[in-house]
DNA sequence: CCGCATCCCCAAAGATACTG
DNA sequence: CAGTATCTTTGGGGATGCGG
């Protein structure tokens, strides 16, 4: 009987990091944000995580209550793996973390998961920061994948895969080159803008993270400092 | 050269891992909420870690600009650790955690550290549930550990170690029971309650943890669902 | 193919002893 | 008091394989 892996601790801190605190649990999490997602597709957004390590973490994470499998009805019988709605409260420890991890005074590198870009968005939405008043209808494809992102009456509605319809605006191309229009960079080449791009540009200005809950500066100053990521 | 024990992503949410997604490492932070601590305090604090691995986390959050070393002053010489303005903005964090993990449909068990107590009625306090002009000053004392907690204008505006000055109310007793009294329970045998015990109990209403943002149920039932707890 | 299980290896965590 | 040294144990990274 080995001595309990855990804190052993009372504090709901603790108890947290007991059931989300082990390595890769948390970005897991991350990629069911969006909505189910298959075995496969966790494992080539978390392609550190050896398929070990993966398996082990869903079976923690559904006996911890935090997701659930499913398996699709007959047709298409693949399995799944979604949140819970409990799993789904971890909402506000995503923004919370994601507020703090663009204040590090080290710069942050590396990918970022097509899920990850989108959910900087959603992360980084200020409703002040947009006109009362605004609804607008956008769908972002980077490389194949597909996003809508609805805004009604100066709020953010909808995130979720899948293309949208009748979409205001539509946002394609290579991934990386997204990434870096949705950090304020100018359309590049290979990326293309149909539509209003004034939508586009409004739908950025509220979503630049801000150090603290302050405004935004009024310029889009290109570079690093981007919505980019969760 | 190792291969990079990060997660090696650009997400903010990855990054803030890659800084205090280490085991131990959150409650070390937690710890340190309350003002500066030596070694020897996190050591009793935390007694699950050895004193290599509390080293060695100490370290990395120092390299990763959560908290600093600092030697006091010749008079007593001895060295504490305390957070960074940076370390102290995870205060979001701890309260994102802590909502979610209260909510969880496994029952928290084991130990709590006197810290971890007192930060519960700060996470959890609700300003909406304070009559509007309210000023008071607690003092609660667990053990030989001794803590001062300031509601103004229905704010709580000071949650520190040490002793309160001129008091409305003191709590003291054995950390158990008091922790007892904090989720709702009456004073018990070794609890002393000096002042105004209504102060208390409006304190303790305000502090209740909620699964939701909702209001708390109006009346104080005494058993598990207290504030204890970060 | 997709969804894992198994194996090997090394780096971190746990436990204990000891030292400036 | 504030760690370091040492040893053992565990978990994670990476590759390969296998059944449905």
């Amino acid at each position: 009987m080995t001595a309990e892996r855990r804190y052993g601790e009372a504090c709901p801190v603790a108890h947290a990091l007991d059931v989300i605190g082990d390595r890769w649990a948390l970005l897991v999490v991350r990629e069911l944000r969006l909505g189910p997602r298959r075995y496969s597709d966790l494992q080539t957004a978390l392609p550190g995580a050896g398929p070990n390590v993966l398996t082990r973490r869903l079976r923690d994470l559904e006996a911890g209550g935090v997701l659930t499998r499913r398996t699709l009805p007959p047709p298409a019988a693949a399995q799944v793996y979604e949140l819970t709605p409990w799993g789904a409260d971890l909402e506000p420890v995503f923004r919370a973390l994601a507020r703090w991890g663009v204040g590090s005074p080290v710069p942050r590198e590396g990918r970022l998961t097509a899920d990850s870009v989108m959910l900087g968005l959603r992360t980084f939405f200020d409703a002040d920061r947009v006109p009362r008043p605004w609804t607008a209808l956008f769908e972002f494809r980077l490389d194949r994948h597909v996003f809508r992102l609805r805004v009604e009456n100066g709020r953010l509605t909808e995130l979720a895969r899948g293309p949208a319809d009748t979409p205001d605006v539509v946002v394609a191309g290579p991934q990386a080159q997204v990434q870096a229009v949705l950090d304020g960079a100018p359309p590049w080449d290979r990326v293309s803008v149909t539509g209003d791009p004034a939508l586009l540009d409004r739908l950025l200005r509220a979503s630049r993270p801000t150090s603290s809950g302050a405004p935004a500066p009024a310029d889009l100053t290109p570079g690093p400092g981007g919505p980019s990521g969760t």
